[in-house]
DNA sequence: CTGTTAGCGCTTTCAA
DNA sequence: TTGAAAGCGCTAACAG
């Protein structure tokens, strides 16, 4: 049925090593016979066989991509970063949304565990990295994303979440707010709710009250931003700003903020985190705290292909840089009081 | 090094078949082997490599998506619903992002079939589906998004895109609105050129003046929906309303809008193309013709599913839904005159 | 109910 | 410079 590497070489009247060494340009091979190889290869129309490669070769020069959900811009803007690092070094990737769900995402563990990816990329949405044992023993790379990998003989990518917090936050402060709300993320696992934590830093160290009812939950999600902001603003709590734990969030809030007509920046400034492609484009443009996505995507995989490389050299922990990216969306706070 | 099935034959005593019988419930064999067979697996941490597995079925239980970038919104929506859809069936997807380079593409495109997946989902970015003709050959099934396929024996998946323009600039003139520009798209080939083509029609049949000044082009973003914007606004010429060719290009639109002091809907009314996830969220919420993209994902993997699983019937070609989505971003035109 | 074994398509050692 | 052949790990006849 379809063509193999035999056809070709009884076509070309050669053995089956030499087709394969003509095609991978790994031995010395007569002229004439490369051709005659060639020829035989465009008139059957052969094209090789990954599969039966890899199995002799143990490998896949295939990737594993682990995120919660390839539609939220966050993670897709780090895919695209993956996925074109890893094309550009001559290998694919495998797109395996976690959807939050940690039996997801174990059964993607294991699948690719048995299609024997040469490396992974992983974003934990149970924030253990325990389950990525299997590819230590395996000898299998692996960089996980913001999440501290313990004891696990890995590399890791991070940001400072807590500073990223207290970032947003100062910036606020600095305009002169001192009411000032947070919408955090549902999730209690480490990552994001450290934001939270820079937010109360920064708080306490301007002295400025810390009222509970100003810090509510989202759930990450420009619904969540949008449904803790009508939360907050029905409480009857005075603030003038919300420092959003994400800008799909920072996004809800803006929303929100309009259906209640109140203007941004004018009565209530609102700052974000990522800095998602979108944030440029809304209305107002967003300020928020920007970290690098497709260059952590990339930075991964040459991680990856490193020690796919062979490097031994000890586990390497990044942490990326972030900035506070100021747009239209945050103003002075007005003097003669709050308005929300 | 790793452990194999021959590893486990050993360990639990039995032969490799039982092993494999056992593993994948394929044949009745005695409790007592089962339970040996599992009680090795977990002992000696076996993991099924999926490749061998696949050269000897030649069947990879892996699909191909190829999409421009998945990093678009558009892109971002169907390739979750392939995911989602391919997972709950068994199957995982190779991300390929053509960047719109053809040669990206075939490059592409020669690397799925290397890998010899089970199935293609194929947005074209050249407007030609030749180079399918490979797949084909294979017996590979395919889905093509958005392109006739003319004598290939595939099948696709669409959208009518004339009648999305028309539909689209049809709103605007039921609003009253005499003086509309568009924004479309710069690649000239089929799809979404033909949404122009409906805006074209719907001007014509309302007996209104077809001014050429008023179809600008854009380049599917954001972006270029802005730089489109700013440029129909300098050319002076009067307008109460844009179609946009897409929802990035409208929110574009939207932005440029707000930056020169226009206030939407108001001044302005803007209506895109997509619903994308944010198009909700825009402030004002975007006005647009929706169509189906996670479904249509659901949709092409169960095509090619039904076809792995042999199915013969003829190509089928299904045409999805489409439907205006009024949010606020139209409104009636302004009876005292244009404003722009 | 169980085992033996051929062979999927390729790469690569070994020998010529 | 070339070829023969082993074997990657698995499945599925076939035989018992």
């Amino acid at each position: 049925m379809t063509v193999t590497i035999k056809d070709i070489a009884r076509a070309a009247n050669v053995s089956t090593a030499t087709v394969s060494y003509v095609l991978n340009d790994t031995r010395a091979v007569s002229p004439e016979l490369a051709t005659r190889v060639r020829q035989a290869v465009a008139e059957l129309g052969y094209a090789p066989n990954a599969i039966a490669r890899s199995l002799r070769q143990a490998r896949t020069r295939t990737i594993g991509l682990v995120i919660e959900d390839n539609a939220n811009p966050f993670f897709a803007e780090i895919a695209r970063g993956v996925e074109d690092e890893a094309f550009g070094r001559g290998y694919s990737v495998l797109l395996c949304n976690s959807n939050a769900s940690p039996e997801r995402e174990q059964r993607y563990l294991d699948l690719l565990l048995a299609k024997r990816v040469d490396g992974l990329v992983f974003f934990s949405t149970t924030g253990t990295v325990e389950r990525l044992q299997p590819f230590v023993v395996q000898g299998i790379p692996v960089v996980a994303f913001y999440r501290d990998v313990g004891e696990l003989p890995i590399d890791s990518i991070k940001v400072d979440n807590e500073r990223i917090g207290y970032t947003a936050t100062q910036h606020l402060i600095e305009l002169g707010h001192r009411h000032i709300a947070c919408i955090r993320p549902a999730s209690v696992s480490g990552a994001s709710a450290r934001r939270a934590d820079g937010y109360v830093r920064a708080i306490a160290e301007a002295n400025l009250d810390q009222v509970p009812g100003l810090m509510v939950r989202g759930d990450n999600l420009v619904s969540g931003g949008q449904r803790a902001t009508r939360e907050l603003l029905a409480s009857g709590r005075s603030f003038t700003a919300i420092f959003a734990g994400n800008d799909g969030m920072a996004i809800g809030a803006l929303g929100a903020l309009h259906d209640a007509g109140l203007r941004v920046p004018v009565d209530v400034s609102v700052v974000g985190v990522d800095d998602i492609l979108l944030a440029s484009y809304t209305q107002p443009p967003l300020t928020t705290v920007a970290q690098p996505k497709q260059d952590a995507g990339c930075l991964a995989v040459g991680f990856l292909i490193d020690r796919i490389g062979g490097s031994d050299q000890p586990p390497r922990s990044v942490v990326l840089d972030t900035h506070l990216v100021v747009r239209e969306s945050t103003a002075a706070a007005k003097t003669d009081g709050d308005t929300a």
